[in-house]
RNA sequence: GGCCCCGUGGUCAAGCGGUUAAGACAUCGCCCUUUCACGGCGGAGACAUGGGUUCGAUUCCCGUCGGGGUCACCA
């Protein structure tokens, strides 16, 4: 009894791994092609930070012909989720991100390598298990849950580095025929590999943001088969990111602890080893405290909530790209309208710590990304956003020809109108110019410095009477209200009154105050002449004819 | 606790031995303006700390402190 009869003992069916080598031949990719992978487990709504890693990778694998390929971690059967790949795909396809090559939706997939969900590569993974086993550099362990506590708890009175690993690896010194023996009388064990690497010993490794980075050799046995004859995420990263001839492992710093495990297991399986790109999660302070931000306790942790908000996908991942090379926001200045896709990236620039995830300054990207939209694109995006979260905006744009003057109000000219950072601000923003919307609430008609109502009607009934055209150009009809002003008194030009304050009671700024309060209901308003056009001589006259009254 | 990583204004960050220590967001003031959103100008605000090395350290080395990650038949 060798090695090699344990090994068919163990898989008796497992091919060769010359048949995968052969099924997953070397990529033809351009030089310097990158190809990456999005690497999810299937265990509920993804992850800011699991976007932006499909953010950069898209990027990076755009700009240098390569390609992004989704595969599904689904080894841990207790933790999977309905619909869980559903639910990826589509919320990383809300982004604009699709995939070159993996998962398509739960049950179907695309590209060559496949295929791309863990639990449908048993086999394949059993197949190096065995390669690994018939040279005695794997080992099936025996030992119980119980066995393992109490090594634990050894371990821990002693204060020594707890692990299976070294005179503690029990079963590793096992001889081939008693395994056999074992396995024979049908005692349950998992298959481990039988690490050579000596914890005295350094290694160094570079990584491509983080630099270069010394640990100790690993020396730890780990778990490559479990039980349930799946592999652990080790094994199954080696396995796949080798066939799928993956060229950089981008992934959060996470793993970085790992990395003298995965060199190993690499250079055992006679893979050559990936370049690593371990990049800082994003975190969320939290009294005082850095943390990493999280499924739990931020809502802002799942991508849908940018979506669940109506900030643009564009505007996120903008954001997410600021986040990763700081200097694009330079780039951006620079190039206000190129497409996100047209910046390089360079991932060696990423950042070593984590960022803290900042609201605010994303919905300032988000501002000027929708300032740059033009009526049509709001009116779209809107109305697709409110038809979901929003059903009174919803009905509202149902006139879309109306709708898209009210969007188009200070929109497309050189400086465009910066108050919306997501589309969950429109409503807000335009529902005075809803003839029902208006008139169905209840207004306080806040005016500013004129209070007096008999004053203020008289201004209304003067402007009404006198000076009112729909037709004016916006000269004419700012004139006009400076006549009005001086009509009544008050100073024509602001500067005037500024110079000598004491000889009017107000100035012409006061009255246009009285007829956009009048009109809309607010103070604070877009170009007061463009809501007027847009609202129609109608609307105008029956607005100041009700308050009149 | 062992191992590993990190530490520039409130936040994100340039910086790679000699700089008045950029810039963005936020904040404050002024200007522009019929209001607001913009835009313009300006202000306040930072190299965690102690030792070295050096003519000179934010930058290099060591310690301290602080933060984070990781030590599973989870990924």
């Amino acid at each position: 009894m060798n090695y090699k009869d344990l090994a068919d003992l163990i898989f008796p069916n497992a091919k060769p791994i010359s048949y995968y080598e052969e099924k997953y031949p070397e990529r033809n990719l351009p030089e310097g092609a990158v190809v990456t992978r999005f690497a999810p487990s299937p265990t509920g709504f993804v992850h800011i930070g699991g976007l932006m890693q499909c953010v950069i990778n898209r990027q990076l694998t755009n700009q240098t012909q390569g390609v992004f390929l989704l595969r599904i971690e689904d080894t841990d059967q207790k933790r999977e989720i309905e619909n869980g790949v559903q639910q990826i795909v589509d919320s990383i396809h809300d982004f604009g991100i699709e995939f070159d090559e993996g998962m398509i939706d739960e049950t179907h997939e695309k590209g060559n390598y496949g295929p791309y969900k863990q639990s449908e590569r048993k086999e394949i993974y059993q197949a190096y298990a065995k390669y690994l086993l018939e040279q005695g550099k794997a080992y099936p362990c025996f030992a119980t849950a119980e066995e393992l506590e109490e090594m634990r708890k050894k371990q821990e009175a002693a204060k020594i580095r707890p692990g299976y690993y070294g005179v503690w690896a029990k079963y590793r010194t096992l001889t081939v025929e008693e395994a056999a023996e074992r396995i024979k009388n049908g005692e349950p064990y998992i298959v481990r590999f039988k690490s050579m690497g000596n914890e005295e010993k350094k290694i160094r490794h570079h990584d491509v943001i983080k630099g270069n980075i010394d640990f100790p050799q690993n020396d730890q046995d780990i778990v490559i088969i479990k039980a349930d004859g799946l592999p652990t995420y080790h094994f199954a990263h080696a396995v796949d990111d080798h066939l799928m001839r993956v060229t950089h492992v981008i992934r959060s710093d996470e793993w970085v602890s790992s990395i003298p495990l995965h060199l190993e297991l690499f250079q055992t399986l006679g893979f050559k080893t990936p370049k690593y790109c371990h990049y800082a999660p994003i975190l969320k302070e939290e009294d005082g405290k850095k943390r990493k931000i999280s499924k739990r306790k931020d809502p802002e942790a799942a991508v849908s909530y940018y979506h669940e908000e109506g900030i643009p996908a564009e505007a996120v991942c903008e954001y997410l790209m600021n986040i990763g090379n700081s200097n694009f926001e330079s780039w951006r200045r620079a190039n206000p309208n190129a497409k996100m896709s047209e910046f390089k990236f360079d991932i060696s620039k990423m950042s070593v710590s984590g960022a803290i995830f900042d609201l605010v300054k994303l919905l300032d990207v988000s501002k000027n990304v929708i300032a740059k939209y033009d009526k049509e694109t709001v009116y779209e995006q809107t109305l697709e956003w409110a038809k979901r979260y929003d059903a009174e905006l919803a009905q509202m744009l149902q006139d879309k020809e109306y709708s898209l003057k009210v969007l188009g109000i200070e929109r497309g000219n050189t400086k465009p109108r910066k108050d919306i950072s997501k589309w969950s601000d429109v409503k807000n923003a335009i529902f005075y110019m809803y003839e029902d919307k208006f008139f169905a609430q209840d207004i306080h008609y806040e005016y500013d410095k004129i209070q007096d109502k008999e004053e203020i009607k008289k201004i209304l009934s003067t402007y009404l009477e006198k000076y009112f055209n729909i037709n004016d150009d916006k000269k004419t009809w700012f004139d006009k209200i400076k006549d009005l002003a001086e009509e009544l008194g008050y100073a024509r030009e602001v500067k005037m009154y500024k110079q000598e304050p004491e000889k009017w009671p107000g100035h012409v700024g006061d009255i246009s105050t009285v007829i956009r309060v009048s009109l809309t209901g607010r103070r604070n308003t877009p170009d007061l002449y463009e809501i007027m056009q847009v609202l129609g001589e109608e609307s105008i006259k029956r607005r100041i004819n009700k308050l009149l009254a």
